[in-house]
DNA sequence: GACAGTAGCGCAATAATGTAACAGAAATCG
DNA sequence: CGATTTCTGTTACATTATTGCGCTACTGTC
């Protein structure tokens, strides 16, 4: 996966520690985390853990592709296909706050023709679909921490 | 307008004088309003100004569909078509964070194929677009309050 | 290598957004 | 009316995010 990242480098950007670091810590959870979650586990590592660190490191990510912000629980997961500028579309569990990355382009849709036609000029979109995860289908409340 | 709200009252929800308000203000407003801004007019019309007094009306507006949450701005709008409950897609202008609500049901397309083939069921969609509205096409940097 | 210019980082302080918990008021229903 | 439920007021706190500033580390030119 390292290695992908390297890639990615080449596009002027710099690599350095403290981002591969906070670009590992996603990775290994695998999960959205929020911010203060990702500055813990900074913590632990002995770096730096003020908020702009972490805020700083995302940024970086999510402009180069590698992270993306789920707005709806306002926390950052790695990005499953790495480095490639893409349209992302996630599916949110309303029980566990697990998510899986697909992918959408409703701008080319029916959005994409309201937009035209109201001269709205699309940048970027948004895709967050609400439910429930196949392994959570038997839970009927939310377990809550 | 005030009518179509009454009418929504008729589905056992009391439309109080505190939600209604909340709802004007919103109207009044006819852009997004963060729950702060919400409460400076509360307390301008002498009415109590407690984050939760705000933040309890626009849950009920929402689950009435009176208004929506536009999540990347922490922000909530009126419905432009309330009462009807809809899948809102919003086209949000990055240079003046104006809003427009429009339709979209992203379920029904590949995303929604792309969740039946994962197990996960869909209960609800947030779509929102970034780009520029017409009212900003040659503007070119974000003129910031 | 010396130097200037730029990008990244450490840190402090604070802003903005959102919730939990509980008590009192008000509507609803028998 | 009393019992029940829903709504409101209020305190206190939790979570998320940004601004500003100065220092460090890299990048390129001479
Ligand atoms: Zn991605
Ligand atoms: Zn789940
Ligand atoms: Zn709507
Ligand atoms: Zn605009």
């Amino acid at each position: 996966m390292t290695i992908a990242e390297e890639r990615c480098n080449k596009d002027g950007a710099r690599f350095t520690d403290l981002r591969r670091k906070v670009f590992e810590i996603l990775l290994m959870q695998g999960r959205p985390m929020g911010a203060y979650a990702i500055l813990e586990q900074l913590r632990d590592a002995g770096l730096s853990s003020q908020p702009p660190v972490a805020y700083r490191a995302l940024e970086f990510l999510i402009a180069h592709d590698l992270a993306h912000k789920v707005e709806r629980l306002n926390a950052f997961v790695a990005c499953v296909n790495p480095g490639q500028t893409h349209a992302p579309a996630f599916m949110i569990c309303r029980l566990c706050d697990g998510v899986a990355e697909t992918h959408a382009e409703p701008a080319r849709g029916a959005l994409g023709a309201t937009a035209r036609a109201a001269g709205f000029q699309i940048e970027k979109t948004m895709v967050e679909a609400i439910g429930v995860c196949p392994s959570c289908v038997d839970v009927k409340e939310r377990p809550d921490q």
